[in-house]
DNA sequence: TTTGGTGCAAAATTTTTGCACCGCG
DNA sequence: CGCGGTGCAAAAATTTTGCACCAAA
Protein backbone atom coordinates (compact mmCIF):
# COMPACT_ATOMS: atom_id res chain seq x y z
CA UNK A 1 0.00 0.00 0.00
CA UNK A 2 2.85 2.20 -0.72
CA UNK A 3 1.23 4.17 -3.61
CA UNK A 4 2.06 7.55 -1.29
CA UNK A 5 4.91 8.51 -2.69
CA UNK A 6 3.25 8.09 -5.90
CA UNK A 7 0.28 10.44 -5.23
CA UNK A 8 2.92 13.06 -4.04
CA UNK A 9 4.41 13.04 -6.96
CA UNK A 10 1.64 13.63 -8.58
CA UNK A 11 0.29 16.47 -7.11
CA UNK A 12 3.32 18.26 -6.13
CA UNK A 13 4.21 18.55 -9.82
CA UNK A 14 1.39 19.78 -10.60
CA UNK A 15 2.00 22.63 -8.20
CA UNK A 16 5.43 23.17 -10.23
CA UNK A 17 4.01 23.21 -13.47
CA UNK A 18 1.24 26.08 -12.45
CA UNK A 19 4.46 28.08 -11.10
CA UNK A 20 3.78 28.00 -7.43
CA UNK A 21 6.61 27.83 -5.28
CA UNK A 22 6.45 24.04 -2.96
CA UNK A 23 6.57 25.85 0.19
CA UNK A 24 6.43 24.04 3.33
CA UNK A 25 2.77 24.84 3.90
CA UNK A 26 1.60 23.75 0.81
CA UNK A 27 3.89 20.50 0.82
CA UNK A 28 2.01 20.03 4.82
CA UNK A 29 -1.13 20.98 3.70
CA UNK A 30 -1.33 18.62 0.62
CA UNK A 31 0.12 15.74 2.94
CA UNK A 32 -2.39 16.23 5.44
CA UNK A 33 -5.45 16.08 2.49
CA UNK A 34 -3.54 12.97 1.24
CA UNK A 35 -3.23 10.86 4.36
CA UNK A 36 -6.59 12.15 5.16
CA UNK A 37 -8.14 10.46 2.59
CA UNK A 38 -11.25 12.18 2.90
CA UNK A 39 -12.89 15.94 3.17
CA UNK A 40 -11.86 18.10 5.79
CA UNK A 41 -12.75 21.16 7.55
CA UNK A 42 -10.32 24.31 7.08
CA UNK A 43 -9.64 24.28 11.02
CA UNK A 44 -9.30 20.50 11.06
CA UNK A 45 -6.66 21.31 8.80
CA UNK A 46 -4.77 23.68 10.58
CA UNK A 47 -5.00 21.92 13.53
CA UNK A 48 -3.60 18.43 11.81
CA UNK A 49 -0.78 21.03 10.02
CA UNK A 50 0.26 22.28 13.45
CA UNK A 51 0.93 18.87 14.44
CA UNK A 52 3.64 18.52 11.71
CA UNK A 53 5.03 22.08 11.70
CA UNK A 54 4.48 24.67 14.00
CA UNK A 55 3.88 28.13 13.37
CA UNK A 56 1.80 27.98 10.18
CA UNK A 57 -0.42 30.46 10.65
CA UNK A 58 -4.83 29.78 9.75
CA UNK A 59 -4.91 32.40 7.23
CA UNK A 60 -2.02 30.92 5.36
CA UNK A 61 -4.01 27.67 5.23
CA UNK A 62 -6.98 29.41 3.70
CA UNK A 63 -4.78 31.43 1.50
CA UNK A 64 -3.69 28.33 0.19
CA UNK A 65 -6.79 26.24 0.20
CA UNK A 66 -7.91 28.75 -2.18
CA UNK A 67 -5.15 28.59 -4.29
CA UNK A 68 -4.81 24.88 -4.42
CA UNK A 69 -8.53 24.47 -5.39
CA UNK A 70 -8.51 27.18 -8.05
CA UNK A 71 -5.22 25.18 -9.56
CA UNK A 72 -7.43 22.07 -9.22
CA UNK A 73 -5.41 20.06 -6.92
CA UNK A 74 -8.16 20.01 -4.22
CA UNK A 75 -11.53 20.50 -4.27
CA UNK A 76 -14.03 22.37 -1.85
CA UNK A 77 -17.81 21.13 -1.42
CA UNK A 78 -20.44 23.39 0.93
CA UNK A 79 -21.72 19.97 3.12
CA UNK A 80 -25.17 21.73 2.84
CA UNK A 81 -24.04 25.47 3.72
CA UNK A 82 -22.18 25.30 6.98
CA UNK A 83 -18.36 25.44 6.72
CA UNK A 84 -16.55 24.73 3.74
CA UNK A 85 -14.63 21.41 3.28
CA UNK A 86 -11.90 20.49 1.16
CA UNK A 87 -10.23 17.02 0.07
CA UNK A 88 -7.48 16.81 -2.50
CA UNK A 89 -8.31 16.18 -6.22
CA UNK A 90 -7.44 13.24 -7.96
CA UNK A 91 -5.97 12.26 -10.59
CA UNK A 92 -7.88 12.96 -13.65
CA UNK A 93 -8.32 9.47 -14.36
CA UNK A 94 -9.21 8.06 -11.05
CA UNK A 95 -12.86 8.70 -9.30
CA UNK A 96 -13.67 10.88 -6.67
CA UNK A 97 -15.35 11.49 -3.86
CA UNK A 98 -19.42 11.95 -3.57
CA UNK A 99 -20.83 12.50 -0.54
CA UNK A 100 -24.11 11.25 1.40
CA UNK A 101 -25.50 13.65 4.34
CA UNK A 102 -27.35 12.85 7.22
CA UNK A 103 -29.00 16.08 8.17
CA UNK A 104 -29.47 15.33 11.54
CA UNK A 105 -26.07 14.67 12.76
CA UNK A 106 -24.00 16.34 9.91
CA UNK A 107 -22.02 13.17 9.19
CA UNK A 108 -20.99 12.63 6.09
CA UNK A 109 -19.98 9.55 4.28
CA UNK A 110 -17.88 9.45 1.25
CA UNK A 111 -18.58 7.13 -1.69
CA UNK A 112 -17.42 6.64 -4.54
CA UNK A 113 -18.47 7.64 -7.88
CA UNK A 114 -17.01 4.61 -9.70
CA UNK A 115 -20.08 2.31 -8.80
CA UNK A 116 -22.86 2.03 -11.93
CA UNK A 117 -22.44 3.95 -14.75
CA UNK A 118 -22.41 7.49 -12.67
CA UNK A 119 -19.11 8.85 -14.07
CA UNK A 120 -19.73 8.05 -17.48
CA UNK A 121 -23.55 10.33 -16.76
CA UNK A 122 -21.47 12.84 -15.43
CA UNK A 123 -19.21 13.23 -18.49
CA UNK A 124 -22.35 13.24 -20.66
CA UNK A 125 -23.88 15.64 -18.56
CA UNK A 126 -21.10 17.97 -18.45
CA UNK A 127 -20.53 18.14 -22.03
CA UNK A 128 -24.25 18.69 -22.80
CA UNK A 129 -24.20 21.69 -19.91
CA UNK A 130 -21.14 23.06 -21.19
CA UNK A 131 -22.12 23.51 -24.61
CA UNK A 132 -25.60 24.92 -23.41
CA UNK A 133 -24.47 27.44 -21.17
CA UNK A 134 -20.83 28.08 -22.69
CA UNK A 135 -19.75 27.46 -19.37
CA UNK A 136 -16.02 25.44 -19.20
CA UNK A 137 -17.01 22.91 -16.58
CA UNK A 138 -13.97 22.11 -14.75
CA UNK A 139 -15.23 19.83 -11.46
CA UNK A 140 -18.53 18.55 -9.57
CA UNK A 141 -20.14 18.26 -6.63
CA UNK A 142 -23.05 15.53 -6.12
CA UNK A 143 -24.26 15.29 -2.29
CA UNK A 144 -27.22 13.58 -1.55
CA UNK A 145 -29.13 15.05 2.00
CA UNK A 146 -31.17 12.80 4.45
CA UNK A 147 -31.03 10.73 7.73
CA UNK A 148 -28.28 8.32 8.47
CA UNK A 149 -29.10 4.96 10.15
CA UNK A 150 -28.22 5.85 13.42
CA UNK A 151 -30.49 8.57 13.77
CA UNK A 152 -33.12 7.09 12.50
CA UNK A 153 -32.66 4.49 15.13
CA UNK A 154 -32.49 7.13 17.47
CA UNK A 155 -35.49 8.86 16.68
CA UNK A 156 -37.83 5.45 16.60
CA UNK A 157 -36.70 5.36 21.09
CA UNK A 158 -37.89 8.50 21.73
CA UNK B 1 -49.10 33.22 -15.03
CA UNK B 2 -51.08 33.11 -11.44
CA UNK B 3 -49.89 30.02 -10.67
CA UNK B 4 -48.69 31.41 -7.95
CA UNK B 5 -51.98 31.14 -5.63
CA UNK B 6 -51.52 27.45 -6.32
CA UNK B 7 -48.14 27.56 -5.40
CA UNK B 8 -49.30 29.95 -2.56
CA UNK B 9 -51.37 26.65 -0.71
CA UNK B 10 -48.87 23.60 -1.90
CA UNK B 11 -46.47 25.09 0.33
CA UNK B 12 -49.04 26.69 3.26
CA UNK B 13 -50.45 23.47 3.31
CA UNK B 14 -47.40 21.40 4.21
CA UNK B 15 -46.37 23.82 6.74
CA UNK B 16 -49.18 23.72 8.84
CA UNK B 17 -49.14 19.52 8.44
CA UNK B 18 -46.06 19.77 10.38
CA UNK B 19 -47.56 21.39 13.08
CA UNK B 20 -45.99 24.98 12.51
CA UNK B 21 -48.11 27.46 13.05
CA UNK B 22 -48.21 29.92 9.95
CA UNK B 23 -46.54 33.07 11.48
CA UNK B 24 -46.28 35.99 9.77
CA UNK B 25 -41.93 35.97 9.17
CA UNK B 26 -42.86 32.14 7.57
CA UNK B 27 -45.18 33.45 5.36
CA UNK B 28 -43.08 36.20 4.24
CA UNK B 29 -40.48 34.08 4.02
CA UNK B 30 -41.88 31.91 1.75
CA UNK B 31 -42.89 34.06 -0.44
CA UNK B 32 -40.05 35.80 -1.16
CA UNK B 33 -38.38 32.62 -2.46
CA UNK B 34 -41.19 31.89 -4.30
CA UNK B 35 -41.29 34.92 -6.01
CA UNK B 36 -37.29 34.97 -6.96
CA UNK B 37 -37.71 31.71 -8.03
CA UNK B 38 -33.99 31.42 -7.60
CA UNK B 39 -31.19 30.61 -4.94
CA UNK B 40 -30.91 33.36 -2.17
CA UNK B 41 -28.93 33.89 0.63
CA UNK B 42 -29.81 34.55 4.27
CA UNK B 43 -28.96 38.20 4.00
CA UNK B 44 -30.76 38.69 1.03
CA UNK B 45 -33.52 37.35 1.89
CA UNK B 46 -34.16 39.32 5.05
CA UNK B 47 -33.23 42.11 3.21
CA UNK B 48 -36.30 41.38 0.60
CA UNK B 49 -38.47 40.01 4.03
CA UNK B 50 -37.62 43.58 5.72
CA UNK B 51 -39.45 45.93 2.79
CA UNK B 52 -42.26 43.19 2.83
CA UNK B 53 -42.81 43.43 6.72
CA UNK B 54 -40.20 45.25 9.08
CA UNK B 55 -38.92 44.53 12.60
CA UNK B 56 -37.97 40.90 11.51
CA UNK B 57 -34.69 39.63 12.45
CA UNK B 58 -32.51 38.27 10.86
CA UNK B 59 -32.47 35.58 13.54
CA UNK B 60 -35.51 34.76 12.79
CA UNK B 61 -34.64 34.54 8.97
CA UNK B 62 -31.84 32.31 9.98
CA UNK B 63 -34.63 29.80 12.32
CA UNK B 64 -36.93 29.84 10.01
CA UNK B 65 -34.76 28.98 7.02
CA UNK B 66 -33.82 26.22 9.35
CA UNK B 67 -37.25 24.94 10.09
CA UNK B 68 -38.19 25.23 6.50
CA UNK B 69 -34.67 23.26 5.37
CA UNK B 70 -35.77 20.27 7.96
CA UNK B 71 -39.46 19.72 6.83
CA UNK B 72 -38.54 19.73 2.90
CA UNK B 73 -40.08 23.27 1.84
CA UNK B 74 -36.57 24.69 1.33
CA UNK B 75 -33.77 23.52 -0.26
CA UNK B 76 -29.74 24.55 1.06
CA UNK B 77 -27.22 24.43 -0.92
CA UNK B 78 -23.60 25.21 -0.37
CA UNK B 79 -22.00 26.95 -3.48
CA UNK B 80 -18.76 25.96 -2.98
CA UNK B 81 -18.83 26.72 0.58
CA UNK B 82 -18.93 30.06 1.31
CA UNK B 83 -22.12 31.16 2.42
CA UNK B 84 -25.30 28.69 2.02
CA UNK B 85 -27.61 29.58 -0.56
CA UNK B 86 -31.47 28.72 0.08
CA UNK B 87 -34.42 27.87 -2.61
CA UNK B 88 -38.05 26.86 -2.28
CA UNK B 89 -38.70 23.03 -3.08
CA UNK B 90 -40.92 22.48 -5.31
CA UNK B 91 -43.74 20.06 -5.31
CA UNK B 92 -42.29 16.25 -5.82
CA UNK B 93 -43.68 15.91 -9.03
CA UNK B 94 -41.34 19.05 -10.48
CA UNK B 95 -38.11 19.37 -11.22
CA UNK B 96 -35.64 22.02 -9.16
CA UNK B 97 -32.79 23.56 -9.91
CA UNK B 98 -29.08 22.20 -10.14
CA UNK B 99 -26.10 24.90 -10.28
CA UNK B 100 -23.41 26.07 -12.59
CA UNK B 101 -21.43 27.68 -10.77
CA UNK B 102 -18.42 30.56 -11.84
CA UNK B 103 -15.21 29.66 -9.96
CA UNK B 104 -14.19 33.34 -11.16
CA UNK B 105 -16.90 35.41 -10.46
CA UNK B 106 -19.11 33.24 -8.12
CA UNK B 107 -21.96 33.95 -10.13
CA UNK B 108 -24.81 30.93 -10.48
CA UNK B 109 -26.98 29.91 -13.61
CA UNK B 110 -29.62 27.94 -12.30
CA UNK B 111 -30.47 24.53 -14.65
CA UNK B 112 -33.31 22.33 -14.47
CA UNK B 113 -32.72 18.77 -14.01
CA UNK B 114 -35.71 18.14 -16.47
CA UNK B 115 -33.17 18.13 -18.83
CA UNK B 116 -32.27 14.33 -20.57
CA UNK B 117 -32.77 11.29 -18.39
CA UNK B 118 -31.21 13.57 -14.95
CA UNK B 119 -34.17 12.78 -13.07
CA UNK B 120 -34.22 9.28 -13.71
CA UNK B 121 -30.78 8.47 -13.19
CA UNK B 122 -30.47 10.84 -10.05
CA UNK B 123 -33.83 8.65 -8.65
CA UNK B 124 -31.56 5.38 -9.50
CA UNK B 125 -28.89 6.35 -7.96
CA UNK B 126 -30.75 7.40 -4.97
CA UNK B 127 -32.52 3.87 -4.86
CA UNK B 128 -28.68 2.35 -4.79
CA UNK B 129 -27.24 4.54 -2.31
CA UNK B 130 -29.95 4.55 0.06
CA UNK B 131 -29.70 0.21 0.06
CA UNK B 132 -26.28 0.28 0.13
CA UNK B 133 -25.50 2.89 3.19
CA UNK B 134 -28.88 2.46 4.79
CA UNK B 135 -29.15 6.02 4.45
CA UNK B 136 -32.74 7.71 3.78
CA UNK B 137 -32.31 9.89 1.41
CA UNK B 138 -34.38 12.89 1.40
CA UNK B 139 -33.25 15.59 -1.51
CA UNK B 140 -29.13 16.08 -3.32
CA UNK B 141 -27.62 18.84 -4.62
CA UNK B 142 -25.84 18.82 -7.90
CA UNK B 143 -23.17 21.29 -8.62
CA UNK B 144 -20.52 22.07 -11.48
CA UNK B 145 -18.03 24.46 -11.08
CA UNK B 146 -16.08 26.47 -13.62
CA UNK B 147 -15.48 29.08 -15.60
CA UNK B 148 -18.57 31.20 -17.42
CA UNK B 149 -18.28 32.79 -20.79
CA UNK B 150 -17.82 36.22 -19.41
CA UNK B 151 -15.15 35.67 -17.59
CA UNK B 152 -13.51 33.51 -19.99
CA UNK B 153 -13.63 36.53 -22.39
CA UNK B 154 -11.86 38.80 -19.85
CA UNK B 155 -9.28 36.13 -19.56
CA UNK B 156 -8.22 36.80 -23.02
CA UNK B 157 -8.54 40.43 -22.63
CA UNK B 158 -5.31 40.76 -20.22
C1' DT C 1 16.51 43.29 -5.39
C1' DT C 2 12.26 42.08 -6.47
C1' DT C 3 8.49 39.28 -5.76
C1' DG C 4 5.87 35.68 -3.76
C1' DG C 5 4.85 33.72 0.47
C1' DT C 6 4.23 33.97 5.47
C1' DG C 7 2.77 34.88 10.52
C1' DC C 8 0.19 37.51 13.32
C1' DA C 9 -3.47 40.28 14.63
C1' DA C 10 -7.41 42.78 13.40
C1' DA C 11 -11.57 42.97 10.77
C1' DA C 12 -15.44 41.38 8.19
C1' DT C 13 -18.92 38.04 7.36
C1' DT C 14 -21.99 34.49 8.44
C1' DT C 15 -24.48 31.95 11.76
C1' DT C 16 -25.99 30.75 16.52
C1' DT C 17 -27.56 31.68 21.12
C1' DG C 18 -29.59 33.92 25.40
C1' DC C 19 -33.24 36.19 27.11
C1' DA C 20 -37.32 38.72 27.82
C1' DC C 21 -41.67 39.19 25.84
C1' DC C 22 -45.89 38.38 23.10
C1' DG C 23 -49.97 35.99 21.53
C1' DC C 24 -52.32 31.84 19.96
C1' DG C 25 -54.50 27.51 21.57
C1' DC D 1 -51.67 29.52 31.57
C1' DG D 2 -48.12 27.18 28.62
C1' DC D 3 -45.40 27.07 24.87
C1' DG D 4 -44.02 28.11 20.26
C1' DG D 5 -42.37 31.90 18.03
C1' DT D 6 -40.11 36.44 17.94
C1' DG D 7 -36.86 40.68 18.19
C1' DC D 8 -32.83 42.30 19.74
C1' DA D 9 -28.28 42.16 21.13
C1' DA D 10 -24.42 39.59 22.19
C1' DA D 11 -21.50 35.77 21.06
C1' DA D 12 -19.43 32.27 18.31
C1' DA D 13 -17.60 30.49 14.22
C1' DT D 14 -15.69 31.05 9.76
C1' DT D 15 -13.18 33.57 6.44
C1' DT D 16 -10.62 37.69 4.71
C1' DT D 17 -7.36 41.44 4.95
C1' DG D 18 -3.42 44.64 6.29
C1' DC D 19 1.12 44.85 7.25
C1' DA D 20 5.81 43.98 8.31
C1' DC D 21 9.15 40.59 7.42
C1' DC D 22 11.63 36.68 5.23
C1' DA D 23 13.67 33.94 1.77
C1' DA D 24 14.13 32.09 -2.82
C1' DA D 25 14.78 33.43 -7.81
Amino acid sequence: MNLHNIEKHWYYNKLSKYCCRLTKPRQVILDVLAHAGKHLGAKQIHEAVSKISSNIGLATVYRNLELLVRIGLVWKFGAGGDKAMYELAKNPEENHHHHLICKTCNSIIDYSNSIDNERDFIKKREKNLSKKYDFKIENHCIDFFGICNTCRQNKQHK
